[in-house]
DNA sequence: TTTTGAGTTGTTCGA
DNA sequence: GTCGAACAACTCAAA
C-alpha cells in the first residue's frame, strides 16, 4: 500500500491500547487519521439512551486528550458516515480504512455497504474484531447451529478459545489534519436539569479510568467475587467495567489476559476469577443471541410469548421508574441507576422481576427504560437480560421464578447499607424493618421518622397476591401456547 | 436416529 | 429453624 495516509473509524472500539484497527492502521505506515463519527438520523440505528451519552462525552473527551498526549488529534463528525467518511478520506488524503466490526443488524448492513463502496472507489478497507473475545459465528454446536444455552457455551469457550498476543499502544501518534467538530457542540451533556451531576462521583469515563478500575477489581475484589457479586451493600463487590466495555475503552480480551495471568500468579483468586470471566462471557453469549436475532431487544426471543397477557399501567410504570414501588430494595435500585446511571446486577433482576412480574408490565417497557439510564447500555446485554428475567428469552427463568423483594433485600442487602445509601427517608430503620417497613410498630416507625404513604410509599401491590397473579398469567400463557 | 441429562442467579410449603 | 420437594414442560447439546 502507498504512500497514502490511513483512516481509522472509531465507533465502540474507544481506546489506544489492544485495539486491532488502529494497530494495522499503523501498520499500513503513513500518517493517520482518527475518527469518531456522532451517527445520527442514520435509519435502523437506535438511537443512543441520555446516560449513554453523557458517557459518550466523556470517552471522547479522555480519548482525545490521550491523543493529544501522543501529538495526534481526534477528529470529531456528526452525521452520516456514509456521507463523512468519504469527504474524510479526500481531505486527508487516505487510500486505507480500518474499522472493528459491529454486530447489529443495522450496523452490519450500513458498514457492508460502506466498505463496497470504497472499494469500488480503489480505497482498501480492512476490518478487525474489537469488542469481543470471539466473534458471534465463531462457536457452533456439534449439529451446525448456534448456542442457545449458556453453560455449553461457557464450556466451548473454556475448552478452545486463545488470546490474541496483545497490541501496545503507540506512544507516538503521527495524524493528518481535517476539520473537527467541537465535542461541546454536540449537546451529548444534559443542562436544565443536569440530572447527570451525580455520575461524576461515581465514574472516570476512559481507557485509563477503565484500566485503573481492571487493575484495582483484580487486587483484591476479585477473589471473592463468587459471593461478594450478590452483595450491593458492598462497594466494589463488582467489577464495574461494563460501561467501559461498551465503548470499549477496555477490551473482553484484555480483561481475560489480565484476569488469567492474575490467576497464575495468585492461584487463591481461581475460583473468583472464574466466575468473573464467565459473566464476560455472558456478555459474549448476548451477542451470539443479538447476531441471530437482530430485533431481541423489541421481539420476544421464545415467540410463544406473544400470548403473554401483559397489563398497562402508565401510573405503575412511572413509580417503579422513579423508585416509589414502596419495595425498598426496588426503589434503591431505581434511585441508583437513575442518579449513577447504573445499578448492581443482583438489583437489576430484582427490578426486573418485578416490573415483569409483580407488576406484569411487558419487559420491553424496562429493557427501553434502562437503554435510557445506564451508562452501561448494551444493545446485546440488555435485551438478552430482560427477555431472560421475564422468560422469554434464551435460557430463560422459569416462570415460577418470582423473586421476592423482602427475602431478596433481606439476604443480599443484609447490612442494609444499600437501601439506607439510596433511600434515606428509612435510613433510621432498625435493619430488621429496612427491607419491608409496613411490618414495623407504629412507635418503630416514629422513631424512624418514617410514615408510609407520606415520606415513604406505601406498596403498590401487594407481594403474595402480585405473585399469584403473575403465576396465573404464566399459567395463560401456557394454555394458550398448547390450545396453539 | 434416539436417548439422555441438563438447564445462572428462587420461593413456598409442609414435615 | 432447617430441609427437601414441588413448582412445567420443553428444548438443547451431545453421546
Amino acid at each position: 500500500m502507498g504512500a497514502g495516509s490511513a483512516l481509522v473509524w472509531l465507533r465502540n472500539d474507544l481506546r489506544l491500547a489492544d485495539n486491532p484497527a488502529l494497530a494495522a492502521a499503523l501498520e499500513h505506515g503513513g500518517p493517520l487519521a482518527l475518527v469518531y463519527i456522532y451517527e445520527t438520523g442514520e435509519t435502523g440505528f437506535r438511537a443512543m439512551g441520555g446516560a449513554s451519552k453523557v458517557w459518550l462525552h466523556g470517552s471522547l473527551s479522555s480519548l482525545s486528550a490521550d491523543i493529544e498526549a501522543r501529538g495526534g488529534t481526534l477528529i470529531l463528525r456528526r452525521g452520516n458516515a456514509r456521507d463523512i467518511l468519504p469527504q474524510l478520506i479526500e481531505e486527508t488524503g487516505a487510500n486505507a480504512v480500518f474499522w472493528n466490526r459491529r454486530y447489529g443488524l443495522a450496523e452490519r448492513e450500513a458498514d457492508a455497504a460502506l466498505k463496497t463502496a470504497l472499494t469500488d472507489k480503489g480505497v482498501s478497507v480492512e476490518t478487525f474484531n474489537g469488542s469481543l473475545l470471539t466473534e458471534p459465528w465463531t462457536f457452533k454446536t456439534g449439529s451446525g447451529g448456534y448456542y442457545r444455552v449458556f453453560t455449553p457455551y461457557w464450556k466451548q469457550v473454556q475448552a478452545n478459545y486463545q488470546p490474541p498476543a496483545p497490541l501496545p499502544a503507540p506512544d507516538v501518534l503521527d495524524c493528518a489534519k481535517a476539520r473537527s467538530d467541537a465535542l461541546s457542540d454536540w449537546g451529548l451533556l444534559p443542562t436544565r436539569p443536569n440530572w447527570a451531576h451525580g455520575f461524576e462521583a461515581v465514574w472516570t469515563p476512559g481507557e485509563t479510568g477503565a484500566r485503573d478500575r481492571l487493575l484495582a477489581f483484580l487486587d483484591g475484589p476479585v477473589g471473592g467475587y463468587k459471593d461478594e457479586r450478590n452483595r450491593p451493600d458492598i462497594d466494589g463487590g463488582t467489577s464495574g467495567l461494563s460501561p467501559h466495555l461498551r465503548f470499549g475503552e477496555l477490551s473482553p480480551v484484555q480483561i481475560w489476559r489480565a484476569a488469567k495471568a492474575r490467576t497464575d500468579e495468585t492461584p487463591a483468586i481461581e475460583k473468583g476469577a472464574h466466575t468473573f470471566l464467565s459473566e464476560i462471557v455472558w456478555r459474549e453469549f448476548s451477542y451470539v443471541l443479538l447476531y441471530h436475532h437482530p430485533d431481541l431487544a423489541t421481539e420476544n426471543y421464545n415467540p410463544s410469548f406473544e400470548h403473554m397477557p401483559w397489563r398497562t399501567s402508565e401510573a405503575e410504570l412511572e413509580a417503579w421508574q422513579r423508585g416509589q414501588t414502596g419495595f425498598p430494595i426496588v426503589d434503591a435500585g431505581m434511585r441508583q441507576l437513575w442518579q449513577t446511571g447504573w445499578m448492581h446486577n443482583r438489583v437489576r433482576m430484582i427490578v426486573a422481576s418485578f416490573l415483569t412480574k409483580h407488576l406484569l408490565l411487558p419487559w420491553q417497557l424496562g429493557e427501553d427504560w434502562f437503554w435510557d439510564t445506564l451508562v452501561d447500555a448494551d444493545p446485546a446485554a440488555n435485551a438478552a437480560s430482560w427477555q431472560w428475567t421475564a422468560g422469554s428469552g434464551a435460557d430463560a427463568a422459569p416462570y415460577f421464578r418470582v423473586f421476592n423483594p423482602i427475602t431478596q433485600g433481606s439476604k443480599f442487602d443484609m447490612t442494609g447499607a444499600y437501601v439506607r445509601k439510596f433511600c434515606p427517608e428509612l435510613a433510621e430503620l432498625p435493619t430488621k424493618y429496612l427491607h419491608a417497613p409496613w411490618e414495623a410498630d407504629p412507635v418503630t416507625l416514629m422513631a424512624a421518622g418514617v410514615k408510609l404513604g407520606e415520606t415513604y410509599p406505601n406498596c403498590i401491590v401487594e407481594h403474595k397476591s402480585g405473585r399469584e397473579r403473575a403465576l396465573t398469567a404464566y399459567a395463560e400463557l401456557k394454555a394458550k401456547r398448547e390450545a396453539g
